[in-house]
DNA sequence: ATTTTTTTTTGATTTATATCAATTTTTATC
DNA sequence: GATAAAAATTGATATAAATCAAAAAAAAAT
């Protein structure tokens, strides 16, 4: 049991590479028929229960995904650019998003036609099989979310987060954080005020350090035991 | 947010279809080269971490599919007969069983050689597109699931449980339920004792009766209510 | 620069639920 | 049928974490 997999970690990490098993042509009629969008921060890109008649591919930016409680959203992945969303829609007598996406900052991306995306799937076995491998990475990734949150208790999951946003996203042990305490929060399944002690109690065992948004993780080995005990 | 699929069941409702997009050859490569084997009550089918060499298709009996915890496991599924079991190894550098999967009662399955199978989906991507929505269907149940953890309290999550157990397995409201309290409690992620005492209170408002293993559930509205409420 | 709004922080209280300990009931075994 | 083992129940206690309320700090708007 210290599985590599089985952490907060939200954040995907395998960029899509399923465009790369597409022949010209096909690659063609998608860059013919695609529509490309833009987003500003905390746009929705696309709304839980709405019609899906797009895949989504971003280019750039950084995304929200995550079903709409009555009270409290529950963060599914945080997907960095070069990613797919939307693809659970493909699913039998169901065409809509199961999920919201919103930009966490500024963003762009492409829209595909669904039915190009079914055809291409239907007439390409090995675009099919590397989107097979694309929803099981997804799996893994949410498998493992949902163990912590079951079993991890708040210092293990925000410490998860801490070393995952440093490690995937920003790759050094210092950064400039734009999330709020409520950002991490969300993120967390916890409220702010119990993100804020725990970043507190980080900070009076010199786990980490903060000045306003820049974050340094000082004692990485030491989170990571959290992490990992829960 | 009143949506149907997202509640704790737990219970696959997809009968595989996958292999009726095979070619008659095809299906004769899977016939002839499968074995099958039988599981005891409780045994273990797949083991998380241990190579997987195969996908298993249940053919008889009712499996629980899990996450091996330190402390407590998290059910991912049951799955009944007629679904597939290890298809999200099919995953880029893992060839390795991401969860645990035992039988609830007596069993019998067919293990496919995985190597087969990923030639299958290389060479019929209509096998391969049906295998992408038995994914999708699976990941759908998991959201929901995931949701109902981290958004319902006990009362809703065991009605939730109830309903399901009533309506995918049983298809009536009064039925033998062959699990403990414990299993219930590791179903719906609560202590055994949280579980005697929320059917207690589910007895003492008239929502079900008891008697011994059988149970029956009386006001359906109610409990409906209770799992939507959480 | 001042006001307003948002975010962060702190302390006190409440709540849901687990844990612990003990007892009763049911089931299985010899 | 007696004994052992497993499961269900009950009550008391502990605990993690949310909520509530209020203040301080920071950021944004005027």
């Amino acid at each position: 049991m210290s599985e590599t997999y089985l952490n907060t970690c939200t954040v995907l990490d395998n960029t899509n590479s399923c465009f790369d098993e597409l022949t010209d042509d096909e690659r063609r009629l998608i860059e013919t028929s695609k529509v490309t969008l833009t987003y500003k921060k905390g746009e929705i890109i696309s709304k839980q229960g709405s019609f899906a008649s797009h895949i989504i591919y971003l280019k750039k930016g950084l995304a929200k995904v995550y079903l709409e409680g009555k009270s409290k959203n529950l963060i599914l992945t945080i997907t960095p650019p070069g990613n797919l969303m939307g693809l659970p829609c493909l699913y039998d007598g169901n065409n809509v998003f199961l999920y919201t996406a919103s930009s966490y900052v500024d963003s762009e991306v492409d829209l595909i036609d669904i039915e190009l995306f079914k055809k291409l799937i239907l007439q390409n076995s090995k675009f099919a099989f590397s989107i097979i491998k694309t929803l099981n990475a997804n799996t893994v990734q949410t498998y493992g979310r949902f163990y912590c949150f079951t079993n991890k208790q708040m210092h293990g999951r925000l410490a998860d987060i801490l070393l995952c946003l440093s490690q995937r996203i920003y790759g050094k042990d210092s950064f400039h954080l734009p999330l709020t305490r409520a950002d991490l929060a969300e993120l967390t399944g916890m409220s702010t005020e119990s993100v804020v002690r725990v970043m507190k109690d980080f900070k009076d065992d010199g786990l980490i350090k903060t000045e306003g948004k820049e974050i340094e993780l000082i004692n990485l080995e030491m989170l990571m035991k959290i992490s990992d005990v829960g």
